[in-house]
DNA sequence: TCGAAAGTGGGAAAAAGTGGGAAAGAGTAG
DNA sequence: CTACTCTTTCCCACTTTTTCCCACTTTCGA
């Protein structure tokens, strides 16, 4: 896809603009949202989530606890979403909830995914994680020449 | 790109100007805008921005804690921006929010790349961290002949 | 002092975003 | 089984924002 952080508000129909910009490197329309790792939603599209899925399930089977617990942290909560002909997508209201989205939502472009935050957590997500960047920053800092 | 100190002030359509100078060195009248590791903003042409992405997402994954904070803090908000033929960029608003721009701009040119800083910012930033510079040179005099 | 280049402000057209109404569908009670 | 209600979905029209461009002002150098 492409990259951008945006803010949009969740109207009372739970609806959510898709930037216009991100929105037409989208597809046939359709994109599939899941649980993220921290509390955010990951949206996909159904060729990246295709690669997402065969990475989960492929390499692992139901008989070991730690596949299972992937499976249903990940790739069970998943939604083929439709985006409407303005550019909404209606968030299902588990994957709401999950994520906390109250009203103003953060929609971040990550290449090949996208995520929504509520704007709350993730405000409270990178100052809590702020000195862990700058670390890891100086970290990359000593590797690579930039 | 070039170096140098200009100083512009953001209009109310949230535009800034890119000093001349600078604007011949820019191929293709676009760049890339994203968070800086201090609250300032980085510009980069698209050829150095590949190299920081490559860095950044080379071999990393979705699914491991850093490299998640790295592309949201740095990947992530980078947009591309046109320069208008006046010589312009239009600031995103979350990044203008994030780098605190209100009026007075910093242009710093850092010969690979730009930075962005609201004047307020930036003379804290040199304020706070003169002792800590002095430090810097101190060490720096010990590794390099000059 | 004049000319050219750089910078500033603002208007108009186009695009993007927002709210809400109506139709369709699902669920429930009589 | 039917009728009523509530929810969901789809679409339209209005509003706001963005973008593009023009013209004026200022600055700098000859």
């Amino acid at each position: 896809m492409i990259t951008g952080e945006f803010r949009y508000s969740l109207d009372e129909k739970n609806r959510l603009m898709i930037p216009a910009r991100i929105r037409v490197e989208i597809p046939g329309n359709s994109i599939i949202l899941t649980r993220g790792v921290e509390q955010c939603l990951w949206l996909f599209t159904h060729e990246e989530w295709k690669k997402v899925c065969q990475s989960l399930v492929g390499s692992t089977s139901l008989f070991q606890e730690k596949a299972r617990l992937m499976q249903r942290r990940i790739v069970a909560p998943a939604q083929e979403t439709e985006v409407d002909r303005t550019g909404r997508i209606i968030i299902p209201p588990t994957l709401r909830e999950f994520a906390g989205l109250k009203k103003e939502c953060i929609i971040l472009g990550i290449q090949s995914y996208l995520e929504i935050w509520d704007e709350g957590s993730y405000t409270a997500y990178l100052a809590e994680n702020e000195s862990r960047f700058k670390e890891a920053a100086e970290e990359i800092g000593n590797k690579i020449a930039l």
